[in-house]
Parts: structure tokens; sequence; C-alpha cells
DNA sequence: CTTATGACTATGA
DNA sequence: TTCATAGCCATAA
């Protein structure tokens, strides 16, 4: 089953809960793969086609930013998707991992 | 086997 | 603070 690197990214990604967001870092290192944060971001890529529903959108840079680029339907609805959750953003546009960090 | 790519992160200016 | 560059590593060709 979770044989593949991407696989286990999904696995990882899928214990967020909801109100809460992660970085890649956070999730790679979770993994098992410290260093493989990109790796992480390229597997969430392909979760976009894969049934199960990753909740990719919960996956965030380190410092809080959106990856760009990113559409679900638009940039702005991955942001509104989170604040549905109840996710915290700053002025600057960033999500507030002050309070939203992921704690495993 | 090597090369190219990339939804990252850390560091420096 | 923002912007640019280097390093990192799995996947595809």
């Amino acid at each position: 089953m979770n044989d593949g690197f991407f696989e286990r990214a999904w696995g990882v990604v899928r214990q967020i809960p909801e109100g809460r967001v992660a970085s890649y870092g956070q999730v790679a290192r979770l993994m098992g793969a410290p260093r493989c944060a990109r790796q992480v971001g390229y597997a969430m890529h392909g979760s976009l086609g894969v049934a199960g529903g990753v909740p990719c959108h919960r996956v965030v840079f380190a410092d809080g930013s959106l990856a760009p680029g990113f559409a679900f339907g638009g940039p702005g609805e991955q942001r509104r998707m989170l604040e549905a959750e109840g996710v915290r953003f700053l002025s600057s546009g960033r999500v507030d991992m002050k309070n939203c960090s992921w704690e495993a």
C-alpha cells in the first residue's frame, strides 16, 4: 500500500485536524524524510487526482504563506477554505501559525 | 547510468 | 520587511 513516497505523504496530510495547518517540512519529517519538503509538495500536486480527499489545502509554507500557482478553483479558494475551518489569517495574507500550527 | 524539474527551506542582501 | 540565490532530494525522461 504505502510503498510509494507520495502515498506516505498523503497519509500524513490526512492526519491534519480541521482548523490546523502543517508546513511541508513538518509533513516531510513525520513521514521520515525531513529533507523532502519539496517532494511533499510534489505529492500534493498528484493528490488532486486521488480519491480519498487529501486535505492538501491544509499544507502551507514554513512561514505560513500558501503555495503559488495553486488552484482548487482559484488561489483565493484555498484561503477561503481554511478560514471556513477556523484557521486565522494575518494581515500579510499568511496563516497564523502562531496559533494554527499543527501539533502531532 | 545522467540530466532536468519542482505546491520547499534556509540564508544573505 | 521583501527579494534573490543555494542546497536539498524524489520522480520522470
